[in-house]
DNA sequence: CGTCTATTTGAATGTACTCAAAAGCGGTGG
DNA sequence: CCACCGCTTTTGAGTACATTCAAATAGACG
């Protein structure tokens, strides 16, 4: 149940015994279902929620009711809206599962206690932190100069296995295109 | 002559007489030339710069030979790219200077120094990160649901002075579109 | 004053969007 | 097991946003 949470830690540290223990402890397993909202828009991000299965998406909503998926968390990625976390204000962003999710949530409390626990958490989160910076500073440079084809073939290798699990749609939404255009740029592909 | 910096501290952190002087002896001031890079992509970026005076900017040139910028660095602004900074591997992007710009300099290892000094070293920089995070999330959500003109009427609000200090492709570069574009848009939005 | 670069303007083009309709697909109930 | 419902995907026509290329104009700096 908790290895694949452990091996996500051993990535970046190295938990003895008791860190581990304080870990599995304060881990809060929770199940949403397809659809099933993780957090609102607008409400305070109270938790951080460890992917054991499943997927979850990040999105806004913008004036339009049109929706913009910043990030998708499947297996093993971590999500939360970030600024709401630690800023423990309201909330920008909104997280749902799009398959039925398992997850293991650390509350903003844990969390501060496992950092003063041991300094290696902190650490932890500190690169997490760090690798996000750099994944949405690509992104946004790869949004701004690159064709939806060329950001469509990199989500195509980042994720994966994800495009068969998820509707077009929502991948289209995380390219920041419409499904139309999605749909059209495929059959362009196809042709060639 | 530190009294910018040790205030841009005290907004994250109280750092004390001991704590202050720990930062100052490792700073390097230096100037560069309008135009002078500050660090070429691909090489290691080795320090962090703080902006005194001036105007940086951070960007990326695509295989076409375009330029897109990610962002500037004015006053009170920390120069660097991060991810080549914490992994020590060769930068994505570079850095030069648009103006002339008075800089202070702290080298990785002063800045590893700083971190073993004392802890509100770590947590101030970790702030940063964490700021920097948010600010590209949200840039790229609105690089990819907002029109051009949009984005212009942000930038001039969290930039305010800077639209006067630089010339208007490089704001064209930082919101992802043509000089051309820019121009006509700015025109097309004085008729009315 | 002249040169170099930045900005503006305009025409033609391309990329992506909107709207509308048809086709496909998955689940549910009869 | 099939028919129907709701939702997703495809297709197409018309439009809007943004680019490219070229040329004219304006500004900055030695």
């Amino acid at each position: 149940m908790y290895d694949l949470i452990l091996a996500n830690f051993a990535r970046h540290v190295h938990l003895n015994e008791d860190e581990q223990q304080a870990v599995i402890n304060r881990l809060q397993p929770k199940t949403y279902q397809r659809k099933e909202r993780v957090l609102n828009a607008g409400d305070i991000c109270k938790a951080v929620s460890f992917v054991v299965k499943g997927c979850l998406r990040l999105y806004h909503t913008d004036d339009n009711g049109n929706d913009h998926i910043v990030n998708f968390f499947a297996e093993s990625w971590w999500a939360a809206d970030v600024a709401s976390l630690y800023s423990q204000k309201s909330a920008f962003y909104a997280i749902d599962a799009l398959e039925d999710t398992d997850v293991l949530r650390l509350g903003i409390d844990s969390l501060e206690e496992l950092y003063s626990f041991s300094p290696k958490f902190e650490r932890f989160f500190r690169i997490l932190t760090q690798n996000g910076f750099v994944i949405y500073q690509r992104r946004m440079t790869s949004a701004m100069s690159r064709p939806a084809i060329d950001r469509f073939h990199n989500f195509q290798k980042l994720f994966s296995d994800l495009e068969q699990r998820i509707a077009q749609k929502y991948i289209a939404s995380y390219l920041g295109i419409t499904p139309e255009f999605l749909s059209t740029m495929k059959k362009e592909k196809a042709k060639r």
